[in-house]
Order: structure tokens, then sequence, then C-alpha cells
DNA sequence: GTGCGGGACATCTCTAGAGAAATCAATGTT
DNA sequence: AACATTGATTTCTCTAGAGATGTCCCGCAC
């Protein structure tokens, strides 16, 4: 018996979901338009709830479209990372089930566990970047359901949060750039470099991973104004949960 | 009405995926491995085919199980990868639903479309690391339910392939590899790097990509053989379907 | 207006069942 | 020894329905 060369008919909800990705690249839908819901697939082509969220899904797990519950399913879009410039950046502006930088996945709120913030000497990167010679580091992991998704460290240059609230253990979320924007200083200044790579030993234990699980770096995120930078931040992220989700606008 | 602080209790299905997970990290399944499937936990926990399968496919989403129609579901760990030494890269030891690497993903094989084979200049990094100054340029554009999911530009030494089947455009998959294998290239070395980025222009419109879709560049992986490099790869993917998927041995 | 309550609506979770399709092992045939 | 068939197992796809939960908005009371 031979295999047939050509696979047979695809699934329904797989050909919802590819009329539905098309029609959005063709622009019928746009960054922040609701698509159509459970309801309105379920009457269009005469199928039952769980084909309508199976199509929906292959969106949404394709980083395509957003749901939110009791609200609808909405595309998102992205816009060019530019290179130079001013610009914000934005972590929040839809959530998604598999995005870790949103406080609200899909209903399921990310934990912070603040594992450790201590005054180190200024090594590698961080020193050019920041050009001081010692640093506040503060480590911490983020957790979803328990499951810790990624790890990042904030290094500060040591005279400019010397003595303030950030070196507070207590600092809470927020609570360091609160205190930079009290001392002038905006996040206003970004260079990105992504690599993949297995976790070091010490990052597998602070994130509480097995040997072998597969990680991206996201890292060396400056933060600066006026010329003077005031954070290096460097992110490690497990692969499956990683998605490209930045908005920059000005 | 005041937001619980603390969430309600985990979805059941969540709830047994974390199981299973902890029991993956904890030692008790290894790669390659069955999970106990459908049949195994809508016994054990008592509950519907749909709610077992939704267990499953957190875990298969989060790369860490990869199913297999009529076998079973299996565990997928990774091994670390090394920065030098002779090894073999292998894409094919695992399908998954999600991983591009594969011919066969869950079922629904890519397509490649053989977009142009050229002779060209060398420039930059493949002048570099093929030490030439011309190459054959071969691009491949690999889609998935006729969704693009990669394109692939492999760089050749023009001396080592001129006149062999390797230039001539009907050269199927693998080819080119057993073209180089008899010429006594075999894959041996390699290098690595991913980016982040949005594609070029150029990229985009040969991907068959909206503007504003996210991609990932897993690029520069160098082939050699006794020290001389045969080819200089580059894969430009969507960020939606990347998944670390690298097994090498010895 | 400001806040609160309630209704409409949409997604989320789960149940119960059934046929299709792929894999694998065992068996039978050539 | 090589090949084909069969059957058991398992995942895949889909139907039909129901209660829970979150979001949005309108209208009412203060």
């Amino acid at each position: 018996m031979m295999q047939s060369p050509v696979p047979h008919e695809l699934p329904i909800y797989r050909r919802i979901a590819d009329r539905l990705r098309q029609a959005i690249q063709a622009g019928e839908f746009h960054d922040g338009d609701r698509l159509p819901g459970e309801n309105a697939l379920m009457a269009e082509y005469g199928i039952a709830r769980a084909t309508a969220r199976q199509a929906l899904s292959v969106l949404i797990n394709e980083g395509v479209a957003v749901p939110r519950r009791g609200s609808g399913v909405y595309v998102r879009q992205f816009r060019p990372i530019r290179r130079h410039g001013s610009r914000r950046l934005s972590r929040e502006r839809w959530g998604t089930g598999r995005a870790i930088w949103d406080g609200d996945t899909a209903g399921r709120p990310y934990t912070v566990d603040e594992l450790e913030i201590a005054r180190e000497p200024a090594v590698d990167e961080a020193a050019r970047v920041l050009g001081c010679a010692e640093v506040w580091v503060r480590r911490r992991r983020y957790s979803v359901d328990g499951r810790p998704v990624q790890l990042a460290a904030s290094c500060f240059p040591a005279e400019l949060v010397e003595g303030s609230p950030v070196t507070r253990p207590d600092t809470g979320p927020g609570g360091v750039y609160a205190r930079l924007r009290d001392l002038g200083h905006a996040p206003a200044h970004f260079t990105e470099e992504v690599r993949a790579r297995m976790p070091a030993p010490e990052e597998r234990d602070r994130l509480g991973l097995s040997a072998g699980t597969p990680v991206i770096v996201v890292c060396r995120t400056a933060f600066a104004a006026g010329g003077e930078a005031v954070e290096l931040n460097t992110m490690i992220m497990d692969a499956a949960s990683y998605v490209l989700q930045y908005d920059f606008d000005a």
C-alpha cells in the first residue's frame, strides 16, 4: 500500500484557522481588532463549540491572536524594532497565555520571587554599559502556576542607588523604576540581543530547572536617560514561553 | 466586589500537567519514555477524554512531550550544546507539532519550495567562514499547511560544487549533503548564533509574511570537515514555531 | 457624577461519546 | 526471507451540551 503523496483534507479547525490568518495578513483585521468569536464561528461554519475553540487556539498559540475571557479574541500584530532613538518599552499592551511579560496570562498572574539583591563588583558588560566599578544586582524569578519561566538580573550603578530604597530586599515590583524616575532617570534607551543556549548550572538552580531544559537568553536591555545608563537587564527565559512582544511608540 | 488575592484552584488539566512535569523533572521519566496516555489519565483521575487531552497538550505545547498518533506521548529532553569539537546534528530524533525541523509534524509534512540557486560573490560572513570569493547560494522556503515557516539560505564554496549536481535547481532535499559526502566533506563542525529581529522587506517577501510579523533568525551554522568549511547556512524562522531542538552525540 | 447592581455576552472548564487515522506487533502468505 | 493482512492500541477530530468565570455596559441610586 502506497502512502498517498497528497495528505488528506485538512481538518476543519485548521482550515478555519488558515482562513482567519489569511484574512489578518490581507489586512481585513488590524492590531486590536476583535476576531469572530466561538459563537460566530459555530454559526458561520455549523460546527461545535470545541471545534471553533480549536481553530482559535491555533492562532492563539502562534501569537497572532490573544484571548480575553469575557471580552473576545483580538488580533495582535507587531511593529518593527528600531535600533536608535528614544522610545518606550511597553510590556502590557495585550496579555497572552504564553507571553510571560504580562502580569496576567490568561487569568493566571505570575509571581515574582525575589531571590537576592546584593552589591557586587561590575563585570564584563555591566561595567562597560554602566561605566562603573560596582553595581547593585537584583535577581528575580518569575513563575506562572508555580512553574519558573524567567530569571531576571538587573544591574544598577552603585553610586546611583546607594542608600536608596532600591537596595532594600523588600522593594516591590516597579518600585525600582519609580525610584529611578524620582531620581530623574526615565527608561529611554535600549539595546537588545538574543542568544539561544543551555542554562549554566548556577542559573539552572536559580530557575529550578532540570538539567537539559532549553532556555533562551534575552539579554542586554540597557535603560538610560540623557546618555547616562542606569540599568542593565539580563533575562533568561525558557524556550517554550518565549514569544516576541515588543511594542514601541514614538 | 473584591478580586480574590489567591487565584481560584487550578483547573484539573493544569494540575495533571503540573504533576506530570514534576515527575519528568524528578527523573521518573527520561528522554524517549512514554507518558501515561489519554486512557490511562481518564482511568487514573476519572476525567473525560477531552480533559486528559488538554493536560497532555500543555506539555506538548511546552515542548516537554511529543505526541505520536497511534503510538503514545513521549518525553523529550535536551542535551547541552557544546561549543567545540566534532559532532553530528540530528534533526529528526523526535517529531513535534511545533518543531519545523522535522519532515513529519504531527502527520503534516512540510513542503520545500526551491526558490533559487545561483552563483554569487561571497559577502560578509560567507567570505570569512568559507574563505572564498564566490559561492553558490541555494534559497529554500519551508511551509507547513501552506503557511511559510522557515527560509533557509545555504552557501557553498563555488570551487567545491562547481559542475556538480549541487548547482542544479532540481537537486532534492538531502541531495546536496549526499553529494558533499561523496566529495569527502561530512558535516562535522558548527557554530551557532540566534538573534531576534523583524524580517527585512526582501526576506519578508520571500517568506510571504505580512509586515510586522515577528521572526527569529537562527543563523550561521557552518559545516566543515578536516578544518575546511563547506557550507554556511542561514535560517529565518517565525517566532511562534521556534523551539530549540538540537541533539548531538559524540 | 460617582458608584453599584444587574444583565448580556464571551471565554473557560469539563462531561460523554463516536468514528477516523496512524502505529505496532503478530500472524499468515508467497 | 520478504511481504501482505489483520487486529489491538492510541491519538486525532468532532459533536452536543452545561455550568463557571470574567468583561463590558447600561441604568439606577445616592
